[in-house]
DNA sequence: ACGAAATATTCCTTTGATCGAATATACTGT
DNA sequence: ACAGTATATTCGATCAAAGGAATATTTCGT
C-alpha cells in the first residue's frame, strides 16, 4: 500500500481524525458509536471524518449487523504506523487524547466487548 | 517547547515544507538559497513556507551576513523528531525527496561549505 | 552614500476544507 | 411490512490556506 505523505499529514491535521486514529491504535477495533461516545461529537461529524480516513486507506471497516467496526488498516506501511506510534507517545497523555480513552472506558452497552463475555 | 499535533501535521501537509524539513534533517543547516536551489521553486515561495515553520517553532534561523541559515529547532520535542525521522525513512528514497538531495549535492557556490575548505 | 545580493513581506484572487442541519441508507427484530 | 437503531451522505455557507507577482528589508562592498 502506498501513502502519500502530504495526504497522510493532512489527515492527521484534524483533531477529530487524529483522536480516532489514536483510539484505534490502542483498542484494536471500535465501532462508530464507540468513537462518537469517546470523542463526544455529533455522529455525522465522526462519520464524515472516518470516511476520509477510509478513502485514504488509513483505516479499514468491517460490518457486523448494525455496527461498522473500524481499525487501523492492517496493511498500513511501517513508517506510517511509526508516525502514529510516536504521536501517541508524545501527546497521548495530554488532552483531548487521554480523556477520550477515559470516556470510552466508562461507556455503557458497548457492542463487541459485552458479547464476548 | 510545546507543539500541538494539529499544527505540526498541518505544517507537514505541504510538500514544500516537508521537503525543507527532510533536507534539514539530513544537512544539519541550510540557507534559503540552498533550499531554493534544491527544491527548484521560486524564492518567495520557499521563504513564505520557511516563515511558517519558523513561527511554529519547528525550525530556528541564524543570520550570517547576507545569508540566513535554517536548521531543525534544537529543542524540538523527541516525538516530533521521531515523526520526522520515520517519515524520512519511509519516503526519503522516493520523489521528490530523493531528488532534492541530489539537486543540492550538485549546487555550485554553496555558502558555508566552500569557505570551510 | 550607493548598488547589488539574499531574504522577507504584501496584495489580491482562487481553491479547498469544514461545519450544522437535514436527510438518506442499511440492517434487525417482530 | 414496519419501526427502530446505527451509520453515511448531501447541501449550502463560511473560512483559511496557497499561489503569482510585485515590492520591501537587510546586509555587504566600495
Amino acid at each position: 500500500m502506498n501513502v502519500e505523505p502530504r495526504e497522510l499529514f493532512a489527515a492527521l491535521a484534524h483533531d477529530t481524525r487524529l483522536r480516532c486514529l489514536l483510539l484505534l491504535l490502542q483498542q484494536e477495533e471500535l465501532c462508530v458509536c464507540e468513537l462518537t461516545y469517546a470523542i463526544g461529537a455529533a455522529q455525522p461529524h465522526i462519520s464524515r471524518h472516518l470516511a476520509q480516513l477510509r478513502e485514504l486507506g488509513l483505516v479499514s471497516d468491517r460490518r457486523e449487523g448494525l455496527w461498522i467496526h473500524y481499525r487501523i488498516h492492517p496493511e498500513l506501511p511501517d513508517w506510517v504506523r511509526a508516525v502514529l506510534q510516536a504521536t501517541a507517545e508524545g501527546v497521548g497523555q495530554a488532552a483531548p487524547f487521554a480523556t477520550d480513552e477515559r470516556a470510552l472506558a466508562t461507556m455503557p452497552n458497548r457492542p463487541g466487548a459485552p458479547r464476548c463475555a
